[in-house]
DNA sequence: CTTTTTTGCTACGGAGGCGTAACGAAACCA
DNA sequence: TGGTTTCGTTACGCCTCCGTAGCAAAAAAG
């Protein structure tokens, strides 16, 4: 069943997605998991106007978004010492731990998927 | 800077998020993608109280889950003949064709991964 | 200096998801 | 048959996000 490529991507998806369902962390948007990946993954410094052009959207998406994870402990924010009207996004090690263990979760996706793994849980009969 | 396959998979991840977030298609949360790509993965026939179990939430989250991606046309509903007490949840074309492009990205994103190319879009100088 | 531009934030009403509790309909059971 | 269980839905108040418009502070332009 996990032959075609098509299907085994999307079993990958699957799987790190219902991780995140199934786990009781913090549920993040699409938009704030993308700024998130965004700050850690390309090279800063990171302005709000910057990542909000980066992804396509408003500047208050990225200011809420900032929130949100400035609130999760997984960014941080600082005043740009030569320009003050600029803000830039800094990581954090709590938001690296974060990405860390989400790609792990990833790992795992892509071994199921390899595989051909049910993930059904266990129904009690 | 993407040998590590970590951040490989991180990479991989942010390509796909990007798109869905610059594309101005709808914004599926977290729970209707997973319970949108268990029906379309998972073997039937799909019923709410299964579907929750599976996703480890409760009923109603499906129930609304439910409402908005057939709404969006992605999943269609019906009666259970034998157990007029169940609602049957079944795949439709536009669905279909949606998570096929989604599947797309993520080919793209596995691409861009293995290589190390740049997602930064050329910003107007 | 004064004016203009840039940057990020706040304010606002609207829309949608959440968790809990309660409901009607259908099936089961004794 | 009448009572109980199961199933999915609805209802409620709460919270967060959204898009737009307008704001103060800082820098740049003149």
């Amino acid at each position: 069943m996990a032959r075609h490529p098509t299907l085994r991507r999307l079993e990958l998806w699957r799987y790190a997605t219902l991780a995140t369902v199934r786990a009781d962390g913090p549920d993040l948007t699409t938009r704030q998991m993308a700024l998130l990946l965004t700050v850690y993954l390309e090279p800063g410094p990171h302005t709000v106007r910057g990542l909000a052009a980066e992804l396509g959207v408003a500047k208050p998406v990225v200011t809420r978004a900032l929130d949100t994870l400035g609130r999760l402990g997984f960014l941080k924010r600082t005043r740009d010492a030569a320009d003050r009207r600029n803000v830039l996004v800094h990581r954090t090690v709590k938001g690296a731990v974060y990405l860390s263990d989400f790609a792990d979760m990833i790992a795992t996706g892509q071994a199921m998927s390899d595989q051909d793994i049910d993930l059904t849980p266990a129904n009690t009969p």
